[in-house]
DNA sequence: ATCAAGTCTGTAACTTGTTCTAGATTACCG
DNA sequence: CGGTAATCTAGAACAAGTTACAGACTTGAT
């Protein structure tokens, strides 16, 4: 059986992902393979049950990898949601990138962008409680993580708008949009809104946008 | 020692909170007070330390009621935060009607009750954090509860604007500020925005209520 | 091949939210 | 008053997140 060599700029990386974890030591092939399996417990643990289906002994089982391990790999449970959330998140963006929304302005396409994510969410509903009851419930201990998501939060966004170069104004806005999105999603989740309210406050909150730049919106795509 | 009769309608109520909360059962007097011992220690630990530090067996001792009681009044620690909320909501509720906000339009005066709001906030951060983290995080079990609290910011925001009879897309920009306030209280909280970025996405936000109205705002006050 | 350092495993212990129980106390009714 | 149902208390017990630790396995370097 030969060593595990860590996986370096010489070796062929298999995954397209050379962004986004800047790992600071360098994760073997084993372990990489262990990061993989906890995430895909986590994941199949909340697909059924939500956030408290995630029990760590039971994501420690399921990913064949003790407790101890788990715990190295993800500090907290908090923790290991937000991630899950991060790796979901880069699918999303991936799959929403295949198809560009079609909306003539800004407004419009960032709306139905967010309605296409929120439509993915209602297939997974406890998937999606477990992933955003973690983020907001994070603490200081996981922003580092949290910002993470934000970021790529916000980078589907702008995308949606078609933006190289967004004045402070429209990253007030985005942000905005953002905070509205979360708590929307919070609120449907916990059944205190409709799938047709979170629809109508995305669109509320996307008119936004258009108040940022009234005249030169259209540029994209 | 004469039996606690029931608190009813031939009794001189002292407490000026006729609304709020329709309880099934009427309480004693000694319950009241058992209930407001609880709500008082659970702030003021909440004060110190915040979310974490609010043990429900510290709650108790502190209320000087048996740990089973505790759960009797508040069947969680997240009810009993959300309750704590509510009482807090009252109070401010109290202190803004005092000093009206003197802004121009709807969209100034609704900012700036939501900027003072927040500066209370700020004066207990860590009361602040156990509250907020416990509204958000809260399940389907709280829906009730925590709808409680929504309405009732939702009567402050629509009492800043001037508002007697919202309509429906008014209603919308309400619920969209509401979104905005808890997210950025949240992303505050954990130490990812600042306080002038708050104060951006909260003026940020308020902008949709001159959309939703363009020519008749002006009329309060 | 072999050693030192780091990692993983299995397991027990600890913490805090929550539930349960038996026995006192209190409230209400006749 | 006296009885009964509801409530309260003290404390044990349970559940799940988290920590601690001893021993086995990997890794990387010689």
């Amino acid at each position: 059986m030969p060593a595990e060599a860590k996986v370096d700029a010489s070796s062929a990386r298999q995954e397209p992902r050379p962004e986004s974890r800047p790992d600071s030591p360098p994760l073997t092939q084993r372990q990489e393979a262990r990061r993989r399996r906890i995430l895909h417990a986590s994941a199949q643990l909340a697909s059924r049950g939500g956030f408290d289906a995630v029990q760590m002994r039971e994501v420690a089982e399921s990913s064949q990898v003790a407790l101890g391990t788990l715990y190295r790999y993800f500090p907290s449970k908090i923790h290991l949601l937000v991630a899950t959330m991060q790796d979901q998140l880069e699918h999303m963006h991936g799959t929403l990138r295949k198809k560009p929304p079609t909306g003539e302005t800004a407004a419009e396409r960032v709306a139905e962008t967010l309605m296409r994510a929120f439509r993915a969410l209602q297939r997974e509903p406890h998937l999606a409680d477990a992933m955003v009851r973690a983020l907001t419930f994070a603490d200081r201990s996981v922003s580092p993580e949290v910002d993470q998501v934000s970021h790529q939060t916000t980078a589907i966004i702008l995308d949606a708008m078609g933006l190289e170069r967004p004045t402070p104004e429209q990253l007030s806005a985005v942000r905005v949009i953002e905070h509205t999105w979360h708590s929307a999603l919070i609120t449907w989740l916990s059944g205190r809104a409709s799938i047709a309210q979170v629809k109508i406050d995305i669109e509320t909150v996307c008119r936004l946008i258009d108040l940022t730049a009234p005249g030169d919106a259209r540029d994209a795509t």
